[in-house]
DNA sequence: CTTATTTTTGCAAAGGTTTGCGAAACAGTT
DNA sequence: AACTGTTTCGCAAACCTTTGCAAAAATAAG
């Protein structure tokens, strides 16, 4: 099928491709009944500008990129759900890029989309990530970039947070007032930015008090959070509540602590991080600390959009924290 | 920062635009010497070419589009983490578009890839979709279009599913394999095109045999299965096992059985169809006939690259559902 | 019927890349 | 020196849209 241009629109119109052009940008300049014709002509036609003609000329188009470490999971989803219902809403198109978390693949992303000539990227740093050489280039070509959740140091970088330690805090001082004296506390690895956050803000309630034993464990998948459980929950005495610094880790403790049939919260209570999800999955549901990718998503599209407005402050935003009670505490 | 382009490479070495073009093409008319000189140069400068450019010329582009009733859940992302995998193995940027089962929405999509000028298009018809009027549009104007898990009826259209039937049928049959007498058997809404293809299958098997009473329910939501496997397990006899067409059915099903403290596999059997991630993560774990995504969007996009190539066999494929097994049966 | 003024439209260039075709440069043969 | 044959390169058009500027047409004023 033919392709419908400004060119073949004028042609039938009798018109230049010049007016067509204003007429149906409602251009002033442009007669009401040429801009009734070329409008009707191009209604019937099922005319649709060339995106790439028009990005071309104005060295500006309307693609926004994503890099992750992964979609699936319990996070990310949520994020990219939120920012995708942006970009909708503001005609924006959306292109996600997984990074695996390897070095490598996370810069052959941003090649991609250096080559697609983004507006904008939002970026979540992979756990490999050191130097910020190739991110910075990004920066150069003044291409907004948005960090999230796992974000560089630094005050040169817009990043959009979680607030960990709010979060990390609020558990712990939940522990201590339900009176918790032999806690298990699980984070993930140390490399990673939000554990590095979230375990001294844990540990900075925990300290205060001196009658309170906090077992700080690290682990990096789900796996290694089952595997310590179980060794925590078979020396008597056992742990009277676990702290787990994210739905992965949570995941692997309820796998434990089931597999011993270990009663919640009888026995030991549980709290978590999550992005809400997970903790509802269990009986009793786990009481979370609500760490959201939606809202984080929400956010980040307003950072990203006041940023490509050239409202640019390089700044760290956080979402607050919400206490959300199941049963498990 | 200035853009640099073949222009402006062309101008420093003192040759014309399509030498350098041909140049940095390997093009067998360019001397050695010249091409030497264009390389290193273009390698200097950080050479992109401007991929507006390229597709305005080529009235091509590398961007293929995603529709999905949503990116959370247990299913699309492991299909969209397949098939962005594949895009950027390929060369192809990534698009998703999230319609949440309206058809306002669903369209609007679709319009938005038209916009784009997409090269491809997955889609998962959004619960809504009745008539397939827009998406034929799209197939008027070539651009090739596969469509997976919730596909339209008729010949006339590319398809890649879950081998639905096999799956259910399979679970059947273990189901009476095991000696099962009483069954829940949970499905989703009528309107999806699993469930129609699912239940007409499981109850085949089961119509053979006279002494099993099997109970269908069909459930909208997690809270849905949940209330009525409640339902059922609070009344005697209660069922000997469960059968769960989805993961998510699966969550509300687990939610009833530990609230009613029920054995699993001591009291009652539970089988579902799954992705794979939720089953693990129960204690025993629930024995699941896999329903991959990911593999569902490998062959897809498979399916997309044969399209794309001229090789259009409007056809139905099947991806296997191999049963893995857990504790729970 | 002119001239001035306003309204309406068209020309042409720019944005960056690719490619058919033609032109130049050079080497090798008579 | 004239010719043929290669190798190497450049011109210009095409892809489609936008926009400054100029031109044409229509209207108003005299």
């Amino acid at each position: 099928m033919e392709n419908i241009t400004l060119k073949r629109i004028s042609e039938v119109l009798g018109l230049s491709i010049s007016t067509v052009s204003r007429a149906l940008k409602n251009h002033p300049d442009i007669s009401t009944a040429t801009k009734k014709r070329v409008n009707e002509l191009a209604e019937f036609l099922d005319y649709e500008p060339n995106i790439n003609a028009i990005n071309l000329r104005s060295k500006k188009n309307r693609v926004l990129g994503v890099i992750v470490p992964s979609v699936s999971g319990f996070f990310f989803d949520s994020f990219i759900s939120a920012i995708e219902e942006e970009c909708r809403k503001n005609s924006y198109a959306l292109m996600i890029l997984q990074s695996g978390n390897d070095l490598e693949l996370e810069n052959n992303n941003l090649k991609i989309c250096r080559q697609n000539r983004i507006s904008g990227l939002f970026a979540c740093l992979s756990t490999e990530t050191t130097s910020m050489e190739f991110f910075d280039k990004f920066k150069d070509a003044d291409i907004p970039l948005v960090f999230f959740d796992r974000v560089p140091e630094g005050k040169n970088y817009i990043k959009i947070c979680i607030a960990d330690e709010q979060a990390a805090k609020l558990a712990a001082e939940l522990l201590l007032e339900k009176n918790k004296k032999n806690i298990l506390a699980l984070f993930g690895n140390k490399i990673l930015s939000i554990t590095r956050n979230r375990e001294p803000a844990f540990h900075k309630i925990m300290s205060g008090k001196k009658a309170v034993i906090s077992h700080t464990e690290y682990c990096n998948t789900a796996v290694d959070a089952k595997e310590i459980t179980r060794r925590y929950f078979t020396n008597k005495p056992c742990p009277d509540a676990v702290f787990c610094m994210s739905d992965e880790i949570l995941s692997g403790v309820m796998k434990a602590l089931h597999e011993l049939k270990i009663e919640i919260p009888a026995t030991t209570s549980v709290i978590t991080l999550s992005d809400g999800f997970l903790p509802k999955l269990y009986t009793p549901e786990i009481t979370y600390v609500e760490t959201s990718g939606y809202r984080l998503g929400k956010l980040a599209f307003e950072s990203m959009m006041n940023c490509i407005d050239g409202k640019v402050d390089p700044v760290e935003l956080f979402i607050n924290t919400p206490l959300v009670n199941g049963g498990s505490l």
